[in-house]
DNA sequence: CCGGTGCCTGCAAAGGTTTGCAGCGAAGTT
DNA sequence: AACTTCGCTGCAAACCTTTGCAGGCACCGG
């Protein structure tokens, strides 16, 4: 079928072996000899079986990456930049949408455990438990979680989280609620707990609504329940489910900012595009497809790496955010200047 | 290591050909047998070892999938119907980002090629020669490019265009901008050639601008140029584009739909959410990778298959477009009823 | 001239699986 | 009772590489 390592060595005169080292270790092997193996195999065209070689070395040069769904534009800038930066190292990436089904990610895991030299998990749906045992089958790094034992990237969306909330306190609002995300993820864990604190600390009640599947419209079918609650601040788990309440609010009557201000979290490019300009906690996803796959490829080199990569997030203030009707921070414009506003 | 075809057999007490049978050829064992041997293969977690199959079967049960720009929102959609429905056939994807470059997509496909069974090439940015060559040393569907005996999907376009450019002359519009796309790109000449012909047989003047990178700034960084060439109207190359262009537009104090109409391609999840919603014509990405994926498999099958097969487009109008100085056709509410419109 | 050293190359096993071929026992045929 | 057929299983080669080991050769020092 295809052209061998066979076909170079008779091409060439010489031993399917030095024909293998010819690729693989070069020095090895007279540079005369060299050459005219190198040229046999540049006009053949020969291009070494990456399978047959996994066989043996046990290296596949491929990594597999798993994500919720592809479609949520989250992860798009995440894989782009992990398969820039594993190409970088001569590897390639098998992608999997797991459609946000726990079962589905083992699932994919085990399938791709034979022909990766390490799997990415991205925000996993998966309990701990499943991920620790998945983790002795094949190296793992999981991204947006954080398992004692197990290599990760996260990003800070509690601090990313603290910012907003505490953003929203100083402009005024006191009854703010937050979108959840869907079930079983940490990082809706992590918002939850570290808005709940900021909001306490800001002496405004936080109320939860969710969990909501991570999208458009599971902001857009929530409006309701949000105006209901009486909130005029909204913190959602991301920017999509964000756009989608501001549509909802804007179909049941309601203005952004003017009557509700909401925050998104992740700053995904659409962000920037929509009216009002939503102001979101930015976090850093290129770097972190970035980090992971460096994480996987130095795995296997020491022992067993288990450091945890914490990523810094940012609060972007845009247009989708203002005063609400308690008493505002000095620093806000058109605020009234109360003394005692909530430290930050 | 981890657990294999020999493990099973040892603990099953047959021959390794036996397991082997039992799970691709099921009908060629006996079904005691066969249960003892599933059960064991269970307890012991046995996977079968993909690469060393492959190695003797020559089917990898992987596919290539290579596009442009993953973080263009053309391409996520189309990446996740391709995904599942590979995996609805049992077969993995590699994920390949080019960033638009020719180069690096032979680069790719090579190096895939020996490790799959056959590569999908979206929107490719190289010229008809390579692609043909390439085809010969690996299965290839092509998706947006008609290429004389290589199989592949397309989107109608032209289609797409017609009815964009008509869209616009019914409205009045007497001078057209045409943002045109990447060099390289078939999409961009089908679409350049059908809206010049629409638009001369609809007495309007389209001009072209660009080529121009497919992204939010190829548009935001031409509206100058669209402006001092006194359109009224711009059909962009895609959508991503024309939200930059109406940004520019917008900045530079022109007011969309009101001063000029903007239609795009693509109808990206995100044109459905800025503000004005826009206009534009919508492309059946996912069916497109689903429609790949399938010619794919079935490209083995019988003898090599050619068929093009081709999607249908729509147009679908919103908030971006709206009358130009000419005369209008009598179906717009706000226009003059002038006898003599465009025929459709 | 001999032993030693070092560079280069060939040999063959190994890795996990599939598959054509042959063998075996039991059942069926004549 | 001999022979065929059939269903099942084992054997071994093959797929393409890598790699430890050993052999060949030239060169060096003594």
């Amino acid at each position: 079928m295809s052209v061998t390592i066979r076909d170079v060595a008779r091409a060439s005169g010489v031993h399917i072996s030095t024909v293998s080292r010819t690729f693989s270790a070069p020095h090895l092997v007279n540079p005369h000899t060299r050459s005219r193996v190198l040229a046999c195999a540049e006009e053949l065209g020969y291009r070494p079986n990456r399978a047959a070689r996994a066989l043996i070395t046990g290296r596949t040069y491929n990594i597999g990456l798993i994500v919720a769904d592809i479609a949520n534009p989250f992860f798009p800038p995440l894989i782009k930049a992990a398969e820039s930066q594993a190409r970088k190292h001569d590897h390639h990436i098998f992608v999997a949408d797991t459609n946000e089904d726990p079962a589905v990610e083992e699932e994919v895991v085990r399938a791709l455990a034979k022909q990766v030299d390490g799997v990415l998990i991205c925000s996993p749906r998966m309990n701990n438990a499943l991920i620790e045992q998945l983790s002795r089958e094949v190296p793992l790094v999981v991204v947006n979680r954080q398992i004692a034992g197990i290599p990760a990237v996260v990003m800070d969306v509690a601090q990313g989280a603290r910012l907003a909330v505490e953003h929203l306190t100083t402009l005024g609002h006191r009854t703010i609620a937050l979108l959840s995300g869907p079930r079983g993820s940490w990082t809706s864990r992590e918002i939850r707990r570290s808005a709940t604190a900021t909001a306490r600390a800001g002496h405004a009640e936080l109320t939860v609504v969710g969990p909501n599947p991570p999208t458009e419209l599971g902001g857009l079918t929530v409006a309701e329940d949000v105006l209901r609650a009486g909130a005029t601040a909204v913190l959602a788990y991301n920017d999509l489910m964000a756009i989608g309440l501001i549509e909802g609010l804007f179909s049941a009557g309601a203005r952004v900012p003017e009557d509700v201000s909401v925050v998104g979290i992740d700053d995904i490019m659409l962000s920037r595009l929509t009216r009002p300009k939503l102001t979101t906690v930015a976090t850093p996803t290129a770097a972190a497809g970035r980090a992971a796959v460096d994480m996987l490829l130095a795995h296997g080199d020491d022992r067993r790496s288990t450091a945890h990569l914490h990523l810094q997030t940012e609060l972007v203030i845009r247009d989708s955010t203002g005063n609400g009707p308690g008493p505002h921070s000095p620093a806000d414009p058109g605020g009234v200047n109360v003394p005692g506003g909530v430290a930050s």
